[in-house]
Order: structure tokens, then C-alpha cells, then sequence
DNA sequence: TTGCATTGATTGCACGTGCATGTAGTGTCC
DNA sequence: GGACACTACATGCACGTGCAATCAATGCAA
């Protein structure tokens, strides 16, 4: 299976291709308006966004951890992230008492509105570079 | 226009998600398998790519504004890359006679066996994070 | 209790990237 | 010819990232 037919080869790396240019055009498209507007990055909306999903559900605070997946950075990137939402006032981070190892994440009053402020750019940019024709799982 | 249905603001959310979950699977795939086994980071495969399939029309040669649209980088970056590329023999750079402000990009004999080399795995990651069973959306 | 492996998060370091700037070459206008 | 704006590529610098090493805390076993 190592080798594929041509027509196979060509359709996986048009996808791969498409992929790329989708995700090329919306990273840096989000990364500067939202840098420039509100002086967050693509990354850090995302760990905002994540953080203020968790307060419906019966947890308010979020593992680093947990949050490292959903963003698909590694730990230490989130690590240093979460710092500097946190001297940004936007987290705070909290022991966690059942296991001293797990720190919990939680938003700042700061971080909801800023969270809030940024999120109709966020979406708008979403609809303008993607345009509603997001790729299918083929 | 800047807001939209809840629904439609949640389908447009799915979907970038899913395309940064795609996305960071396969790259960080290919990156890693890539450089393993092949001394190659995935947009130095993209660039080589592009140089082969180059040599199939007319012009043998790419210059670095050119390549920089098509693998999403910005010229700094290709800049640099190329430059790593030239020191591994991969490519090599030569001026352009009628507008020496450019530079064309030629593959070398030991960019195109590399590339060869690489091209199965990197089809096969492809095949296997892209087109069998990608992460789950979460 | 002590000892050891494992997990959660932080830190040292090297590297790739983008932005702003620098350098060289081109074309135009006077 | 000289001055100017513009293009193409390279470089200085700051920053974010991943890997590996590290520290802290837990769980298990003897």
C-alpha cells in the first residue's frame, strides 16, 4: 500500500494543498486583526474561547492539560501561554486542591470581555477567508 | 451582517476547528517522520516539491517570490530556507540574466533523489492521517 | 516508612518565523 | 546623465514553539 495510483496520489495531495491554504489564509488572516484590534493571538483566542465554553458545563476551570489538546500546542507553548494571559490579567491560575500536581486555569473578568470584545472579529474573519465552504473529512 | 445565527456561527466554528485539527495532525506528522527519516522539515519538502514539478514545464527554475506563494511562507522565511536547503546541496541558487534582482531556484541532483526518497512516506502520512481516520472533532 | 515509576507543569535551549530594514537592480521622468 | 519610486532578495531582531531536562506531587510496592 506504500505505493497509490496516480489519480489517489493527486486527489490526497490537492487536499493537503487546500488544507494548507485554507488554514495559511485563516491563521494569519486571525493572528494580525485580532493582534492589531485586540491584542490577542490566534492561539490565546482559542484558550479564551475554550475557558469560557467550560464555565456552562458544571467545571469553571480548566487543566493545563486539557486545554494543551483542544489547542494543539504542546504543553510548555501553553504553558508560556497561559503565563502571559495571566500577566495580562486575562487567567489566573489556581492549585488544584484534590491533586497539588494539576493547575487550573480560570478566566478573569478582564479575559471575559476581552474574550467578548474580540469574538465578533474573530467570527467575521472566519466567514470572510473560509466564506461558510469548510472542506469535508474526504 | 456582523452577527450571525447561532447555528450558523456554530457550524463556522466546526469547521475551523476542524480544519486546525487537520491540519495540526498532519503537519505535525509529517514534520516529525519527515526529519526522522529523512533530514527534512515539511515545508523544505514543499519547496523541493514544487521544484520537481517545475521541471516538468518549460521553466527548470523557480524564483524565491514564486515559491513563497505556493508553500505559505513569507519571503523572509523562504529566504532562509532555501538557504538551509543550498548548504544541505539540495539546491542551488543562481541569478537571473535578465533581471538580476532575481534569483532562480534549481534543484540539485541530491534534492531530487531526496525528494524521491521522501515522497512515499510523505504520501503515506498523508493517506494515513488525512484520509483513514483523523482525530476526532472535539 | 523508604524507594521507584508515573504524571502535571515549568524552564533551558535551539530553531524557524514574521516584521522591519538594508542592499542591489530596474524603470521612469526630468 | 541624476533623482526618484519600485521590485527582488537578504539580514537584524524579537518572539513563539517544541524537545528535553527539571521540579513537584501522586500512586504503588515492599
Amino acid at each position: 500500500m506504500s505505493e497509490l495510483d496516480p489519480a489517489a496520489d493527486a486527489a490526497l495531495v490537492a487536499g493537503w494543498r487546500d488544507l494548507l491554504a485554507r488554514h495559511a489564509a485563516t491563521a494569519c488572516a486571525l493572528d494580525r486583526e485580532l493582534g492589531e484590534r485586540h491584542d490577542l493571538g490566534m492561539s490565546e483566542f482559542e484558550v479564551l474561547e475554550r475557558l469560557v465554553e467550560s464555565e456552562g458545563s458544571d467545571q469553571a476551570m480548566l487543566r493545563v492539560q486539557e486545554l494543551a489538546c483542544t489547542v494543539h500546542l504542546s504543553q510548555s507553548a501553553l504553558s508560556r501561554l497561559i503565563g502571559r494571559l495571566e500577566k495580562a490579567g486575562l487567567v489566573t491560575r489556581a492549585m488544584c486542591e484534590n491533586d497539588r500536581r494539576g493547575i487550573f486555569v480560570t478566566l478573569t473578568e478582564d479575559g471575559r470581555e476581552r474574550y467578548e470584545r474580540a469574538r465578533p472579529l474573530h467570527r467575521e474573519v472566519l466567514a470572510r477567508v473560509l466564506g461558510g465552504a469548510t472542506v469535508g473529512s474526504g
